[in-house]
DNA sequence: ATCCAATACTTGACATGTCAAGCATTCGCC
DNA sequence: GGCGAATGCTTGACATGTCAAGTATTGGAT
């Protein structure tokens, strides 16, 4: 339960840093992923695959970024059942706004935590998802 | 990153877990909270305030549990504004069929920490907490 | 008595998450 | 080389979460 809570509240927290921007969370991680893609672009289930959800919501969460210009989608030549997704100049310059107060959020959802203690929490999470397939 | 992926993760599990029983995490949440409040009710955003959620929300979800025949609403005679919910015997029917395999479900949730870990990370997420009023 | 602000919800609109089904392609195998 | 299964999405339907705005009551100040 303090597992989901916590959970909660740092997920609104991290919401609310992205708000003037425009962008949701999942949005946002979408982007970055993206960005890492680079120039390749990315299929849609290796996008699913990086994040935290499935497929289906993955083609409508791109569907809006596509509406609001921030990814672009073409079909690939290699396999046509595939769609690959690119982050546009619009998206990168946006996401190099982003950055830039990116760290100051992160400090400010877990500061409050030693060094050690952040070190020993990422275990235990770890552990706990090692545990579920 | 690893808190949100290991808290959807759980949630999922937990979710699967409730499937059979035709009720939500969110649902179940609530179904457990009026159990504790008893047969006097409570108003809906004394629920919503025990809970991660927002009032709109529990508006809908409390709809829901109420099609399902497992939530009762009245308006409360004291002020007129608030609106009391109870659970229903058919949902504490429920819950107790529930309880027999919840242990189970925390076990095989979080089973792979051993004791000191469980509290060493109730105190982490405690502290996270804290941190965001 | 009355009017204004606060309280307790409710509704509408939109983003997300999930499952089950549907569609187009591609692959493996005969 | 042709057919059925597998792959990669997309769609539809429904539960949830969030904000902004609307409604019904209450309470307090005038």
């Amino acid at each position: 339960m303090g597992l989901l809570r916590t959970a909660d509240v740092v997920r609104r927290f991290i919401g609310r840093m992205l708000e003037p921007f425009g962008v949701t969370a999942q949005q946002y991680n979408v982007l970055r992923i993206l960005r890492g893609a680079g120039p390749e672009g990315l299929p849609t289930l290796a996008i699913s695959e990086r994040m935290i959800e499935e497929a289906p919501g993955i083609t409508r969460l791109v569907d809006r970024l596509e509406a609001k210009e921030l990814v672009r989608r073409k079909r690939c030549p290699g396999d046509r059942r595939q769609v690959l997704c690119f982050a546009t100049p619009a998206a990168l310059e946006l996401l190099a706004r982003i950055d830039t107060v990116m760290d100051d959020t992160d400090d400010r959802a877990l500061g409050m935590l030693s060094d050690d203690d952040k070190t020993q929490l990422i275990r235990l999470l770890d552990t706990v998802r090692a545990g579920h397939p």
